[in-house]
DNA sequence: CGCGCTCTTGACTAGGGTCAAGTGCAGTGG
DNA sequence: CCACTGCACTTGACCCTAGTCAAGAGCGCG
């Protein structure tokens, strides 16, 4: 019940705004959804592959990420959280989680407070609707993660990439038309677009050196981000950011 | 109220089986959640990329898969459907689709009935529980394809399809421990794992050659389906197939 | 001061894509 | 009944993208 006032929107608030405007009611039900407030260091493993019982989050500052290894070690990054993204819902219901979740900054996150779900499909369905969306939306970018490691080549992929993540910061108000902080390391990122670090390296070398996007202490600054989109086919209409649906 | 008298349980039934035990109000409530039966040819495409105000199934028989196309007109097929899935019931929440949906095979479905949706989470939980459960799956699958596809070479890749598609097969009683009946294409089966039809045909030989398996006139054979499974490393915790959770 | 990590670059290799040609059907129409 | 077309599958030859190996630079930290 922390209603003291509700200051600027948290990135959640503000994300889930995108698809419909919230009440006074269903803000409320979405806070008390969340545990207390917990910060956690960089590079701590929240949630491990194999894991029985494990939890999910919110995921308030700084940035996360999910990943799967593989017997050989590798490992597959499937997905990066930023402020505002959920951590480990999509897997709440399996019996054990089937990927870990790291830390990549200092993080502050709520705890999803599992046991009030169900009462906000009861009490409050438009905010189960907002979070289902969310949890939608989540998928849909997985799904054209997959496509990109799929079918693009390591340029496409990459500026495909960039180009999302800088769509998803501005989404909750980080970053700018054309730069935002990124902490991931060449050898994340790499692990994130299914391919070697060194390989990674010669491509943002490409496109630094034909004017397209620049990535050096961990931030991402777009030189011509209307070519670069187009060059690729950049269409980020499974972002679903059509403004609030109203009902 | 179809309640003649449960005969054998339709294939989505098992497989909700397989995560609890589902009581006579939830297999009445699963039952309406889902229209009259419908029967569409092969080939026919049931929901678009881009589509507005898409709908979602229930598949009975048959196969099906889902898909995105870009722009220089190759594909990638996200997910195959065989009996007992969903389609389209993730991105349900979406305003446009971001994916396609054709029917592999002539098929039996079943429309999900939205808007009873609610009413199931509020009437029957557990039946609720178990369809996010169901979905949960689902997308535990397309992450696990994400890493094949970003991590694991041609042969890994394919040995691994082929081996979960048989899991799920015999998941919903379709299929015996060595072979199951699939009807995908060659060039289907590339388009789903991120290579070429002529690259596949090419490590099919080889799966054959090393007496692996064998796919041939629709039917998926193991012809050492131990070795092959440890060959790559397949471990199929991430389908969660326990056996019933009794709460 | 040295260790470890990230980043960078070059040289070489190989996995998988491209191109091309050919086989074996199943369907269709003369 | 047979040509003709189209599709799925096969195989070979060649090439290119991205992986591997190796070495070095810059930097933060104990």
């Amino acid at each position: 019940m922390s209603s003291h006032k509700p200051a600027a929107p948290d990135a959640l608030t503000q994300k889930l705004g995108t698809f419909l405007a919230l009440g006074r009611e269903e803000l409320a039900m979405l806070d008390e959804l969340q545990g207390p407030r917990t910060y956690i260091p960089a590079g701590k493993e929240v949630v491990y592959q194999g894991q029985h019982g494990h939890a999910a989050y919110v995921l308030r500052e700084g940035w996360a990420c999910s990943y799967k290894r593989l017997i050989d070690g590798s490992r597959q990054i499937i997905d990066i959280g930023v402020p505002g993204d959920f951590l480990g819902l999509r897997s709440l219901l399996l019996r054990t989680s089937d990927q870990s979740f790291v830390t990549l900054t200092d993080v502050e996150v709520r705890r999803v407070v599992t046991s009030k779900l169900w009462d906000a499909f009861r009490k409050t369905p438009r905010l189960a609707g907002a979070l289902l969306w969310a949890v939608s939306r989540d998928e849909a970018m997985v799904v054209e993660h997959l496509v990109s490691i799929g079918r693009r080549d390591a340029l496409a992929r990459t500026a495909h990439f960039l180009l999302e993540l800088g769509a998803r910061m501005r989404l909750v108000g980080r970053g700018s038309h054309d730069s935002y902080e990124c902490p991931l390391s060449q050898s994340m990122l790499a692990d994130a677009l299914g391919m070697t670090a060194i390989h990674l390296n010669r491509v943002l070398r490409q496109l630094r050196e034909s004017n397209l996007l620049v990535f050096r202490e961990g931030v991402v600054r777009f030189i011509d981000r209307e070519k670069l989109a187009d060059m690729i086919g950049f269409d980020l209409s499974y972002l679903d950011q059509g403004g609030p649906v109203l009902d």
